[in-house]
RNA sequence: CGGGAUGUGGCGCAGCUUGGUAGCGCACUUCGUUCGGGACGAAGGGGCCGCAGGUUCGAAUCCUGUCAUCCCGACCA
């Protein structure tokens, strides 16, 4: 391709709303344009990467027997209400774009596409004897994300790879989702990404085993937890550790405490004298259960530790029976609109009494109290006395109300390791590019795509879910592997693996050489971009910096006596060569290792 | 949805306090000089100043409303 016909833009203004490096880079080397908040435009030089990355992923899952399919976008509500993910993923903060058609019909633009495949598969697999079975497909999926931002990193539209597999047993399902987890590893090499593996809560999609790939990067909207030697990564939604201990209260006669003003763990402790991991901290929070019931919560923490909500989520979705969609904290606001009294928020107790909530509109009337271990395993601590300016000093537990038992803190950095208490958790930001699951039968079982088994009785399938965010992937690369002067793409990547730079085109010598070896590169199949233009040599250095093709061979001042210069765009080292040089080694440099 | 900010040629911004009919840089067009690290000069083209009301002889500027976008948070493959 020559560089005159390739409607290359680049930009020295970079617009206002690009904060990240990588997503600034692609902006100004005319890789990608905003379109609308969160949806953008693939330019060609785009468009080459994604179709090199999507090669990649093609050609390891093949190697798997996985098959490639391509699936409805526009997809009914009815299997979506089938699995329960309907009402959940359009009301409210619901992230599914969706409409009715003209008849009427209610339709929904696919974040992800469990529904269709394990319907799909549910008609199309009917005996053991055909299992197991993995489908995939790449293509473009919709999220009305609450907040776009960060170019492709997080856009309402992008490309997925998303795979299923269909198991008679959980065997099978446990093999294919190790398989998996190897051919991830092998795309993100083969990206030239440094991704790691890391325990994953499994979210909206559900499921049990699930683990993400994140790509390390300052940029990155994940917190992920590991230890030094390398046996543990988490992220901090899913994350555990040993938390530290608590110092125990003096001795002493539990008491009443006056607190004036001290709503918050900080005031309290300044003005008694305390440690934040000597009291207990309550909230008092409202879940917005899928069957319609609010239930209001009460949340009892060691003061110095943070609520982790993903994992409330998932402790409520389970004690309660139905999936919590959102929890948040109950606001005065709410209390008057239920016909309630307000709560002495700021020193409530774990034994805040559900006479507090009778008489309540539409909530339940009952606190679910839950508690995680720092705060139970406390033996006398100090907590609010559920009136205003009031707590107490040297409660226990056995005075109080019973608490169920869950794991909802946040594990943090500094925290020592459950694996090998010599180990001390450390915390670096990731981007999550891929994210595997065993989803088990939530989804076959909803939607009865069962087999027959061996024995001629029905059964549901068990079924893997595995995506790859396609064009995220591309931008983490931009965010791992870019410098001041622009991008630097892996060449297995690279819109094109070599540019060569006719310094000056006015120059028949070093147009016809450049041409020539431009002409043997594309002989040899290599992906090359040749700089026609009648820029000067400075512009036209620049913007192969600034859309960082990793070889460049510079056709200049040398061209009389058949020397060019052969740069790496990464590492910037330079040598001046016959041009048959030039050429032997960019080849040798392309061509493809795995 | 809360908190904050901003809407002025394609992009980045100034002008607004103290109303007088729009300007700078980048990009674009033409000509000349230049020609290995985003050249210089000259001449051009392109904007009903987000939208709707209002105040005024006169509004980018003041007032009211509205819409949109961005940032922080909640939320999230």
């Amino acid at each position: 391709m020559r560089v005159s016909r390739l409607s290359l833009v680049t930009l020295r203004n970079v617009p206002a709303d690009a904060e990240i490096p990588s997503h600034q880079l692609l902006v100004r080397g005319g890789y990608i344009r905003r379109v609308g908040p969160g949806l953008y435009a693939y330019l060609p030089l785009m468009w080459r990467v994604l179709t090199k990355i999507s090669a990649i992923v093609r050609d390891e899952l093949d190697k798997l027997g996985a098959l490639e399919t391509l699936l409805p976008q526009l997809q009914p509500a009815e299997p979506w209400e089938r699995s329960g993910r309907w009402q959940g993923y359009t009301a409210g903060e619901g992230i599914m774009f969706h409409l009715e058609d003209r008849q009427g019909r209610r339709v929904g633009l696919g974040p992800t596409h469990e529904e269709v495949v394990t319907e799909l598969a549910g008609d199309l697999l009917r005996s053991y004897k055909q299992l197991p079975v993995t489908l995939y497909q790449i293509q473009t999926k919709f999220r009305d994300e609450i907040r776009p931002r960060f170019g492709l990193m997080r856009s309402r539209e992008f490309i997925m790879k998303d795979a299923y597999s269909f198991h008679c047993d959980q065997a099978d399902l446990e093999q294919t989702y190790t398989q998996m987890a190897g051919a991830y590893a092998r795309i993100f090499k083969r990206c030239g990404l440094d991704a790691v593996g890391v325990d994953a809560d499994s979210g909206a999609i559900g499921g049990a085993a699930s683990q993400e790939f994140m790509v390390m990067a300052n940029a990155g909207e994940d917190l992920i937890l590991s230890t030094p030697d390398g046996c543990y990564a988490a992220n901090q939604e899913k994350a555990v550790s040993i938390p530290s201990s608590a110092q125990a209260l003096p001795a002493g006669e539990a008491r009443q405490l006056d607190t004036p003003g001290q709503t918050t763990i900080e005031d309290l402790c300044a003005a008694n004298g305390l440690s934040p991991d000597q009291t207990v901290k309550v909230l008092v929070l409202l879940a917005r259960l899928e069957d319609g019931r609010d239930q209001p919560l009460l949340v009892s923490l060691r003061g110095d530790q943070e609520l982790n909500e993903v994992k409330l989520t998932n402790a409520v979705t389970q004690q309660l029976g139905s999936p919590a969609l959102e929890i948040a904290p109950i606001t005065p606001e709410q209390l008057r609109q239920q016909g309630l009294a307000p709560l002495p928020f700021g020193s409530i107790g774990p034994d805040l009494e559900d006479a507090s909530l009778k008489g309540a509109k539409s909530w339940t009337s009952r606190f679910h109290r839950l508690a995680d271990p720092t705060a139970l395993d406390l033996e006398r601590f100090v907590c609010g006395a559920n009136s205003p300016d009031q707590h107490r000093w040297g409660t226990t537990w056995t005075s109080l109300p019973e608490q169920i038992r869950s794991d909802i803190r946040n594990a943090k950095a500094g925290e020592r390791s459950l694996h090998n208490q010599e180990q001390v958790l450390e915390e670096r930001r990731g981007i999550e590019v891929g994210h595997i699951f065993q989803l088990g039968s939530k989804y076959s079982d909803a939607l009865e795509a069962r087999f027959t088994d061996k024995d001629g009785k029905q059964a549901s399938m068990l079924m893997g879910c595995y995506g790859i965010g396609i064009s995220r992937l591309a931008q983490a690369a931009v965010e791992q592997h870019h410098d001041e002067a622009g991008i630097c793409w892996p060449v297995s990547i690279a819109p094109f693996q070599v540019i060569v730079v006719v310094a000056n085109v006015q120059d028949d010598t070093q147009l016809a050489l450049g041409e020539s070896l431009y002409g043997s590169l594309q002989a040899a199949g290599v992906d090359a971009l040749l700089d026609d233009r009648s820029e000067r040599a400075g512009v036209k250095f620049k913007d192969a910096d600034l859309i960082g093709i990793p070889w460049r061979i510079v056709v200049g001042r040398e061209a009389e006596s058949g020397r060019v210069e052969l740069v790496e765009r990464a590492t910037r080292s330079t040598s001046t060569v016959p041009h048959q040089d030039a050429l032997s080694d960019v080849l040798e440099a392309v061509r493809p290792r795995r």
